[in-house]
DNA sequence: ACTAATAACGAACGTTCGTGCTTTTATTGC
DNA sequence: GCAATAAAAGCACGAACGTTCGTTATTAGT
């Protein structure tokens, strides 16, 4: 690994926190060189725009979520046991990823969301890819016996991303200790919910 | 109503709606001037800062909410037929209010849960609010006898909110189709789980 | 109609923004 | 240790930012 690759690590992983606290487009350039102690230029030429920065920051920070989040829940048993390490490992990542602004996804969804181009292209695709892994844990857990047959596997990803959303507006916003508890009472509504058979 | 304050309600209200797209601190004075066709001083003079500006755009959609979400769901009975009520003009009002970027709320609860300041703290009493109100809707309706009388109100409005937040989110950045559909379905979930007694 | 007050204007301020070019400094391969 | 290469710095650019100033139109009260 030749030293340019290395400090570009530094300024991506730099990026990926301050990110989480003033979101992608929060990102400056000269933020970024000032806080790492180089020059402007010098850090700019290791990207060819500011959207190829804030590109490869997505791209980084899900390469973190799924070594903090979804590898190490893979360990789980098939069905609900990985649902619920899935669930605890996304519940914490922020905090075990050091993000001291959030979940930087969140943040990204909200600025993105009417904002066309290839960041957002990406975004779209990472957050279809990790609702899509949640789901086919949950079709999972209806094979292993834990779920009711007629669950649907893509509602009961979407309800639970609505939960996270929730835990983040609540943690973070209104600063509510409960949080955490909060959350943990909607995944037990959910995982409740998809025992009974649901009338279609 | 003198002239002035004509002016300011049309720079407000298109304020409102630029920054549902672009979020508090995506707007700018010399955008706003350009759009509404006058000098960035004279619209400028009508607030004596960004900040404060920003805050008039919070409550002048605040009023909005009120008007356009709560006032109306008043006319339905009280407990769950209200709370439906609630819920679906929640579900609609971006529409309804004509705010083409989503809810304005969800952009400054993410973009202000790190900043602090006047802007972020008006943005917390008035989210908390609108919590307030959906617990006591929902408190009543334990009275009306319609939920167990173990519900707890605070956590299901918290819920309710996750529900509209995963809705946001399906919607607006990944353009699901079955967005609507989804946040219903997330809804009658919690609203069954309201019957049965839970364990404490 | 004349005056006092309000509203809007145009220009400029100092910063910061992203992004080029050119030059200097570090690192690497032989 | 020297030459080739990669990395960082230095400098400058045009544009946009929020804000202030002094001045001109427009309105409201008498």
């Amino acid at each position: 690994m030749g030293k340019g690759e290395n400090t570009r690590d530094v300024i991506l992983d730099h990026a990926m926190r301050l990110a989480s606290e003033v979101g992608l487009a929060g990102l400056s350039i000269g933020r970024l060189a000032k806080d790492l102690g180089m020059s402007k230029s010098g850090l700019f030429a290791h990207f060819q725009s500011k959207e190829m920065l804030q590109a490869q920051v997505l791209v980084r920070a899900s390469q973190l979520f799924i070594e903090i989040v979804v590898r190490p829940a893979l360990a789980a048993p098939r069905g609900e046991p990985r649902l619920r390490a899935l669930f605890e490992r996304w519940l914490d990542w922020t905090r075990t990823a050091a993000l001291p602004g959030g979940c930087l996804f969140v943040t990204a969804a909200v600025e993105l969301d009417d904002r066309p181009g290839p960041v957002r292209d990406r975004l779209v695709a990472l957050q279809k890819e990790w609702l899509g892994v949640i789901a086919r844990v949950a079709s999972t857990g209806i094979s292993e016996g834990h779920f009711a047959d007629n669950l649907d596997p893509d509602q009961l990803a979407h309800d639970l991303y609505g939960v996270m959303l929730g835990y983040h507006h609540a943690a973070r916003l209104l600063r509510d200790p409960r949080a955490a508890a909060r959350a943990r009472a909607g995944f037990e509504t959910l995982l409740t919910a998809t025992r009974a058979r649901r009338s279609a």
